[in-house]
DNA sequence: CTGAGCAATCAACTTTTGTTGATCAGTAAA
DNA sequence: TTTACTGATCAACAAAAGTTGATTGCTCAG
């Protein structure tokens, strides 16, 4: 069990948690279409802006977006290499390894 | 918002959440040599046997293992149908739209 | 400067997850 | 049948995550 399997796990976990809540996954497909200030999705999604701020915080640690003040307002928009990062990750679950007979025997 | 976008919303939460622990994630990493009995597993990952059902159980709720019973021991192995629609989920994230300049002005 | 709007943060609280140790059901060997 | 072993389940507890409403800091318009 290298370190290094160790931390790509540790990676895994934070985008998989992140990613673990509907709110946020809507939050993300929003942003799909393009950059979106909090008013925005506090309007068209309509909850707390509290609530949403909590959620925006958690993608951004997750570094699966990222914020670019202007004036008043701040944008958010996704990360693309952490989603490239992600969909590495996923592939590594697969792997391309025996499937079949491999278990040694339990005795 | 779409039924069949919350149907995927909802699939995709109960992925990721399920993959968003540490010990689950090497659980799967073992499961990629090939299937392993839950004895197997405790032995090598010296831990509790209930801790490590539990997360089995989690797992298996989510689709991303399945479970082999023979005679006293019970195998598992991953479900390459879910991993496959796990790949699908996280490319559905990174879509192919617009990425900059699309957002509507905040008045 | 003052007032209004945007968004982060905080404290208090609720809900959800995960852990632990014990017990239970099923299987198989003696 | 008795005994030992595998693995699921349960109850009690601990810890983490999410919600809510209020407050605060900023920025801009008047």
């Amino acid at each position: 069990m290298a370190t290094t399997t160790i931390k790509r796990r540790d990676k895994g976990v934070s985008l998989f948690h992140a990613l673990s809540d509907s709110t946020r996954l809507e939050i993300l497909e929003r942003l799909k279409d393009g950059e979106q200030c909090v008013c925005d999705l506090t309007d068209v999604m309509k909850t707390a802006q509290s609530r949403l701020s909590f959620h925006l915080k958690v993608l951004k640690d997750a570094g699966l977006i990222t914020d670019r003040p202007e004036g008043r307002w701040i944008y958010y928009s996704l990360d693309q290499e952490t989603l490239e990062e992600l969909e590495a990750v996923v592939e590594s679950l697969r792997g391309s390894r025996p499937q079949v007979g491999t278990s040694s025997r339990c005795v």
